[in-house]
DNA sequence: TTGCAACTACGAATCGTTTCGTATATATTT
DNA sequence: AAATATATACGAAACGATTCGTAGTTGCAA
C-alpha cells in the first residue's frame, strides 16, 4: 500500500502534467511552447508554475545542469484515478456507476471499444 | 437542440447546486442548513454565493414573498454531461473510454450494475 | 409599540491561482 | 571582450472564489 499523498492539481498544473506525461521530463522552453500551441503563455508563468509544482510535490526536478530538467512525479494512471474520485464524488454524489451510464450514454465509441468495455466487465465477474 | 450554455459552476455553487437538485426548490436557509452538515459554513456566505448564482444564470428564484426561493436552472444530468465533457478533456485527454475503462476497473460494481452497463452497450451497439 | 428574530443587500477582507516584471547568472555569438 | 540570448529566482500585481461583517428591512411576539 503506498499511501502517498500527491495534492490535487490545480487546472494550469493539470495542464503542465498532461505535457509531461505525454512527453516525458522535459525543460520549460518545451513545456513553455507545448502550451503556447493552446493558448499564449508567459516563459516565466511556465517557469514558476514548475516551481511550485515541486514545491507541491506534484513534479520532481534534475538541477544538474543550468537548464533544469522537470518530470511529473506520479503516473498519469495514478493522478486520474485521484481526479476521478473526487469528480465522481463532487459531481454525481459518489456514485461511479451513474457517471459511467451517462459517459457511455452520450459517447461515440466504436464498437471495437465498446466490446473490450464488455470484455473487461466479463473479467471482473469472474473474479467476484 | 436546446444550445444554452450555463456557466460551469465553481466547486461551491456545484455543492448547492446538489442540494436544490436533490431537494428541489428551496430556501437560504434550508439550503445553508443542508451544508452545514458537512462543513461549517455562514448564512450570509450562502446568500452571497446563491445572489451570485442567479447572476451567472445557474440558478433561479421567486422573490415574491419575503423568503426567497430558489432552484436549479440546469437539470442534474445536464450539468453533469457538461462538467463530465470537461473534465474527460482536461484529465483523460478526450478519451470518454480510457476514464470509463479506468473507472470500472476500480469500482466495487456490484453483479447487477455491470450487468446494467452491459445491457446499455448491447442497446448502443444494435443501434449503430 | 417596543424589541427581537429572520431576512436581503452589499462592500470588503481573505485566500489561492495565475501572470508577469525585474534582477541576476550563465552561455553563446560577434 | 562586449553584446546578446537564455536561463532561474523572486516578489508582487491581477484575478476569481469564498467568507463574513454590517446595514437596512420586515414580520412577529411580548
Amino acid at each position: 500500500m503506498s499511501s502517498e499523498k500527491t495534492p490535487q492539481p490545480t487546472e494550469g498544473e493539470l495542464e503542465i502534467l498532461q505535457v509531461l506525461w505525454e512527453h516525458g521530463a522535459a525543460t520549460v522552453r518545451f513545456v513553455n511552447d507545448k502550451l503556447n500551441e493552446k493558448r499564449e503563455v508567459g516563459y516565466t508563468t511556465t517557469l514558476k508554475l514548475l516551481q511550485i509544482m515541486v514545491e507541491k510535490g506534484l513534479a520532481r526536478r534534475d538541477t544538474q545542469s543550468r537548464t533544469h530538467i522537470y518530470e511529473a512525479s506520479s503516473s498519469e494512471a495514478d493522478m486520474q484515478q485521484n481526479l476521478l474520485q473526487k469528480f465522481v464524488d463532487s459531481t454525481f454524489r459518489g456514485s461511479a456507476m451513474k457517471m459511467v451510464l451517462q459517459a457511455l450514454g452520450n459517447s461515440d465509441a466504436s464498437r471495437e471499444e465498446l466490446d473490450e468495455i464488455k470484455s473487461l466487465i466479463d473479467q471482473i465477474e469472474k473474479k467476484a
